[in-house]
DNA sequence: CGGCTGATTGAATCAGATCAACTGCTGTGG
DNA sequence: CCACAGCAGTTGATCTGATTCAATCAGCCG
């Protein structure tokens, strides 16, 4: 892997967006790239906190999981997104796994070095605290969303955020249902029936992967203002 | 309200404990001091965030409600904490609400001025992302629990949380039991009755608001390794 | 001594999990 | 090209932890 491509692959990272070429440069010495296949683990909670990743393709989901086997999604990281910031900061270990749901290429970026490229450059250390705030906010919406709403609720939640990012009552599904299911706080079978309860109330259509929305606003209405 | 005061107040904020005296002193000069009584709100999810604030003394509460009036404690937040530092580095709103639970002194101290102190202490910034890095770790923790575990294992878990900040086994409730209720994710009621069961089972021991831990060991069983 | 608030207890109900069976799709190998 | 193994998803029946509703109790302040 020649380091143009590497800076390249960095660029196109949301957090590095911004940066100036030399910066870029510096971040690319010292990162790795990573080719994980479907279902590889990255890390696990607990485990030392060494590397902060972005993800350059593929798709990979950060979750904690119960003894029983039931598994809570917290994240799930696409193309440009940076994750496991965590541990960078505190020097301790990963709160969570984190696993690819597909083929995957990510960039690995160790700890020490990135905290002095950080050090050097305020900027960079803004676009961070505006990312980690970003997350504690998606973070306060789960937590009350766990805790306030029922599953058909956040089922609809979900699905306007769908709505947003696929711009298109016609949406495709971005997680095999049973992932959806974890990341909503339940199981497929509560899942199923929520999907079927939605669409006994005329509010959605379904069939497979395919979910349109046949009336947004009853949708709103169940999720609450808040997103 | 002399500017030594104000210098000495902030410099007891864990935040801020590092800093040289000259910020200190810019800090001083930006921030203002707000009294506030016993169940005063703060702010409120979904206004605009303005305003930073710590702790000087008293104690405060972050969390979110449901139309039915159930709430979802995020937080609490007591002398030398500082908080609502999301709309800080995103410049949007408050994602929860804010209340006084006592008689509190508060820091306040606008955003926009906030951020140019950070522009120019690259060290300040780095404080902040391990503040904030340290709240994702404890909201990831927060929603593992609410998913993953059940109110008695919550309930284990905040009590061993309680032993480790009060360095022994005879607790006193730092909250009134209807507030860890909505910490914790439930109700008063079934707070009473998780209480009843670890005290049939001989773990804890109760009267009132002090709490025995009479099997410590059983308590992090059910907690799990986790914090 | 009331009277308010917080906490507890009991009975009924409910949302969601569990358990089990079944469907349907996909990819692989005979 | 068909058969079947294997997995994801659905459906139904049951169980259970938690909420709801209602009544009572304890403590504290005026």
């Amino acid at each position: 892997m020649e380091k143009g491509k590497k800076v390249k692959a960095l660029s196109g990272v949301a957090l590095f967006a911004g940066l100036p070429e030399a910066q870029l440069r510096t971040l690319a010495s010292i990162t790795l790239l990573k080719r994980v296949g479907a279902g590889d683990i990255l890390f696990e909670a607990g485990g030392p906190g060494t590397h902060f990743f972005a993800v350059l393709s593929g798709k990979v989901r950060v979750y904690r999981a119960a003894p029983s086997g039931k598994e809570q999604i917290l994240h799930v990281f696409g193309p440009g997104n940076a994750f496991a910031e965590v541990p960078v900061f505190e020097g301790k270990t990963y709160p969570a796994n984190a696993q690819a749901l597909e083929e995957s290429v990510l960039a690995s970026i160790p700890r020490r070095e990135f905290v002095e490229v950080l050090r050097r450059d305020p900027e960079l250390a803004l676009g961070m605290l505006a990312l980690l705030s970003g997350r504690l906010r998606g973070f306060v919406t789960q937590i009350a969303q766990l805790s306030l709403q029922e599953v058909p609720e956040r089922l609809a939640g979900y699905l306007l955020l769908l709505r947003a990012a696929q711009n298109t009552d016609e949406l495709i599904l971005d997680l095999p249902k049973g992932q959806i299911a974890a990341y909503l706080g339940t199981i497929p079978e509560t899942l199923s029936r929520a999907l079927k309860k939605l669409a006994d109330q005329g509010i959605i259509e379904t069939s497979g992967v395919r979910v349109r929305l046949l009336d947004p606003e009853a949708l709103e209405r169940l999720a609450g203002a808040r997103g």
